[in-house]
DNA sequence: AAAATTGATCTACCAATGCATATCAATATA
DNA sequence: TATATTGATATGCATTGGTAGATCAATTTT
């Protein structure tokens, strides 16, 4: 129901929350409009693909055309930068630092 | 000097005559005029991510949003699906079918 | 309770995509 | 030589993205 998958639509919105963006940050940082990532992340707008770029970058995320067959491979490479294991068991860090702290 | 990065239009070109498919054939799988996958290819048009989508599926190509400090690991894996070595020396089949093959 | 954040929504306006269609030069094929 | 294919370009037009604001309900924070 919506122009872009819905998987690209994840990832974007997981990888804003994931570094502690609001979607105001993310705007201020890349220059798109609050209410047109709002849109975005809803699938409400088939976004161009350099809007789509300009997200990515500050996120930290590239965009990528890969083969079919290797989607699996890719996957599982993707998932395990994440600190997340193939079992769906996510690794914890031993500890963590305060909110606020330096980088 | 393009809206969309020089490697996404290489990986679309690239897979397009791979496959074999003129940018005619292409149009006419993907319902994308070929006039404007001509202008695609060239880099000339910040095209929305629904026509990419569309053309990547015809060339059984998948867009993808990926971390960036995974991106070494994904293009290895790229590379190796597409039959070429890290190197860059590429494997030749033992053989080759003739040109017109079922499949 | 009051103030600040957050994501979603709305209104305009402008620029650009995308479509349909046709053409053209260059190359390949009959 | 005549024909067909390929990629690049051109035009006109409707659609939609993108921007710049502002607002609003729901949470959070002070």
């Amino acid at each position: 129901m919506s122009y872009v998958t819905e998987q690209l639509l994840e990832d974007l919105r997981e990888a804003r929350t994931s570094k502690g963006f609001s979607q105001r940050d993310l705007s201020a940082r890349s220059g798109v409009p609050q209410s047109h990532i709002s849109k975005i992340e809803s699938g409400g707008v088939d976004l161009r693909v350099s809007s789509l770029i300009a997200l990515a970058r500050v996120l930290d995320l590239e965009l990528f055309l890969a083969p079919k067959k290797s989607i699996t491979a890719i996957n599982s490479i993707i998932r395990s930068s994440k600190g997340i294991q193939d079992e769906g068991e996510e690794i914890l860090p031993a500890y963590r630092l305060d909110d606020d702290c330096d980088e």
